[in-house]
DNA sequence: ATCTGGTGTGTGGTATACCACATACAACGA
DNA sequence: TCGTTGTATGTGGTATACCACACACCAGAT
């Protein structure tokens, strides 16, 4: 009855986890799929809700309400009374990805260039320059990893919350496509240099020569994808087969 | 036992209506919402579970997850424990979903430059040219809509469905401040002239330029709503009050 | 009259049971 | 031997029951 109040009322405390099981669930998976290293063959694809259940401990509502939720993100796909299968998605699913993520981040450099703080910009300038080409070369992931916090951080500086949290949906999608494609050494090169050029028109204050030139990159991937498709089939995160 | 197979083995036969209640009930929902004028102040925001199972005659569960995708959406909040509400979006929130929505439709432009058919931009030309400056000015609801549709065609010109699927996403919300922006004469008739020089930008195969003149068209809007967000307050999708 | 504390009621959250259908496989017939 | 058909089993879909908490309201004390 007691200590549901430990100390005196003035004092705000913390607003309790909230979370609820649905969510614990939602986040398990999603860092669960994240990192299964999806396109690689021979992952499972299947998801069993019972077992899931099982295997956490809880009921299959929870495990449905999540699995709902990754299945509206395209996470997954569940087929009545078949089964929830993790999506791979198709060549030109990819593409379409990739395109939306070039309109999205290209918006953002637009914004960054314009609301951006030098603080930013200084941030985004050591982000780019962390490495040059020869790193770049050497450490692929390394570098990928990189990579991919650049274009976080042009997302964020374009203080537009929603362009964010749409881009992040799509990362898992772009994520290991974008490391497989920089295993390419002029690509992770021409990434450098490309990245610098983005800063600068940033730093410039040039909203629309810093949208041109995400657009640009990042339609490079687009095209990379386009041409070698095939060369991606059971790509991995990091992919260590012997 | 019978009539599992009513006609011959080789037909095949209908995919039958494979809707699940849980699909057909997000549906009915969202539509629901849609034309609810939810920017109409005194509209009751509240949604109640067990009610609507009630009203639909079916259990909880289906409605629970409908609920939960609009939820995912930003369609509707749900607090534990308080209820499920209609959300109303804040101005901040209207214009990071407008910057969207400009981001989308622009690559949308971009894309359709290069892949629209001539058939498609003959459908885009009698879409802008449909409503001149003064029948604009003169049926300002009846061309909200027309409006809504050309913006929808560019979407679909892209051929990329993805960049289509988001933005439906994001047309609730848009919707109706789109309409209330449209009653100031001036905006309705710098539509028209915007419509018919994006149309041009596409016709005239030039990505660039049509890409950053549906950019700038949109980006009105928001420069609209930042400026007079306070009279839009009880705006409502169609308003006739008495 | 005001404040305090308990209690009733309603909400979303979770657990559980059952359903209809898809599939695989065994049993049977041609 | 091959094809057909019945049946067992497993899946997601749905229904239902119960829980914990939030909130409003009222009784009692001050």
């Amino acid at each position: 009855m007691a200590d549901t109040a430990i100390v005196s009322n003035t004092v705000t405390l913390e607003p309790v986890g909230q979370s609820s099981l649905t969510d614990r669930v939602y986040a398990k998976l999603r860092e669960a799929i994240l990192d299964a290293r999806i396109y690689d063959e021979a992952t499972d694809l299947r998801l069993d809700e019972r077992s899931l259940a099982g295997q956490l401990g809880i009921s299959r509502t929870p495990v449905r309400e999540a699995v709902a939720r990754l299945a509206q993100e395209g996470l997954v796909a569940v087929v009545a009374r078949k089964g929830v299968f993790i999506v791979r998605k198709t060549r030109d699913e990819i593409l379409e990805t990739i395109t939306v993520w070039a309109a999205l981040e290209s918006m953002a450099a637009r914004l960054a260039a314009e609301l951006a703080t030098v603080r930013e910009i200084d941030a985004l300038k050591r982000l780019a320059a962390a490495y040059d080409t020869d790193d770049a070369r050497a450490h692929v992931d390394e570098y990928a990893e990189a990579n991919i916090r650049f274009h976080q951080a042009i997302l964020e500086a374009g203080r537009c919350a929603m362009l964010k949290d749409i881009a992040d949906g799509l990362l898992v999608h772009v994520r290991a496509v974008k490391s497989r494609a920089m295993h390419e050494a002029d690509r992770a090169v021409r990434s450098v240099a490309d990245h610098r050029d983005i800063v600068d028109a940033i730093a410039m204050r040039d909203p629309d020569l810093a949208g041109e030139r995400v657009l640009k990159h990042t339609m490079g991937l687009y095209d990379h994808v386009h041409a070698r498709w095939d060369e991606f089939s059971g790509i991995s995160a990091a992919a260590p087969s012997a």
